[in-house]
DNA sequence: CAGGCTAGTGACAGTCGCTGACAGTTGACA
DNA sequence: TGTCAACTGTCAGCGACTGTCACTAGCCTG
């Protein structure tokens, strides 16, 4: 049971996060100053920074919230199956409850918004790359151990993230131009691309 | 010929940009401050801004000649040579033409230092990799040109191009945390992770 | 070589992200 | 009901960055 001071607190979280991405995703990032948000929630700024460290972190919620259902779903999968097929399966068929879960806070129409706003954004690009950094070494440990392996010393468990997480990467980009930016799309072509990563690697392409 | 203004401004740019790589790796990055770095080189703070668009484009401007260094390395290997194969040996023969090329601008040893702080300081290691996933956009299209494939509809130029840099940068985080970090061990080290791609990618790992 | 032109600079004021300090208010709980 | 802790607003300040304006130093022409 959640109390009254609960609730009101994560009312004025939610509608802040609500608040921030609606004027992120319309006017644009930089154009965006923390003093419109707290005012559109009617709060002052210095409460804006109570809830969320900056300007930064408000644009990366709903991420954090995506990210950490990865992770979750890579450490449910049965332990015998090989690295590359448990990142694989994970995302393409973790997707679905990911998505639930970015609903029940805000719309996933403004999450998508929200994500090409960071793509085209540069201070956004680069503090997702990193956060992305932080989330391959993350499961990079968890795949070493997975395996029995030492993370400081076998390279394969790094090598296998870096190159999902690259492929994915790749695929969300894609998909980001595109207009056609709906969750059955990101799921093929992932599939697709992780399929072609192999003929990639080798030989050359002239050949078709 | 050079003009004396001309001069005077190259000499000035190259006394900000010491003295700001130096205060950024003895003292920290977050805790320079860009009036620290004018005061140092005796001119003022508006003067800082007129040579580096930010604090950050100064940490950087080592990194852009090393990125363009390698960017016309890959660009001159033979037409016929196969894109990984391409990127492996401009990587791993241009290393020295790189490395002359920054000693002329700033000491090498302090070129490693500032590559540290780089890796160690969140918003600098964020900058680093949107800087890095520009480069590759970069490489890619020059793959696909090389091969003749159309880098919008053909994935393989992106994640050919991904997956390497995701190997080069494994590689440079590990050289990052070891104490020898010399142009040696990053030169072995890559290509011994190049080689071990491809097994990371299939079956487990427990099976040594 | 005098005088004008312009690039380069410094000084100053202002915006925005963000933080610390302090005081007021509101919900929780005895 | 009164106390306490959590939450909030106000204010003052720092650092990154920008616009403006006046001034100086190098250059270029007559």
């Amino acid at each position: 049971m959640e109390t009254l001071r609960e609730r009101k607190k994560r009312r004025t979280r939610e509608s802040l996060l609500r608040a921030a991405l609606e004027l992120f995703t319309t006017q644009g990032y930089e154009h965006t100053t923390v003093d419109e948000i707290a005012e559109a929630v009617d709060v002052s700024q210095r409460t804006f920074f109570r809830y969320f460290a900056g300007k930064e972190e408000v644009a990366f919620a709903v991420q954090n919230i995506t990210e950490a259902a990865f992770v979750a779903a890579v450490r449910a999968r049965p332990p015998h199956e090989a690295p590359m097929k448990a990142l694989r399966q994970a995302f393409l068929e973790g997707w679905d409850a990911i998505r639930e879960t970015v609903e029940s806070i805000v719309p996933v129409e403004l999450y998508l918004r929200m994500y090409r706003t960071i793509e085209s954004t540069p201070a956004l690009l680069a503090a997702h790359l990193r956060r992305s950094a932080a989330t391959e070494e993350t499961i990079a440990r968890l795949l070493a151990e997975r395996e029995g392996v030492d993370v400081d010393t076998d390279p394969r468990p790094r090598l296998a993230v870096a190159v999902f997480a690259a492929v994915i990467r790749v695929t969300e980009r894609q998909c980001c131009v595109r207009e056609d930016f709906g969750p059955e799309a990101l799921r093929t072509l992932s599939a697709a691309h992780l399929d072609q990563v192999g003929s990639a690697l080798t030989g050359n392409w002239r050949g078709a």
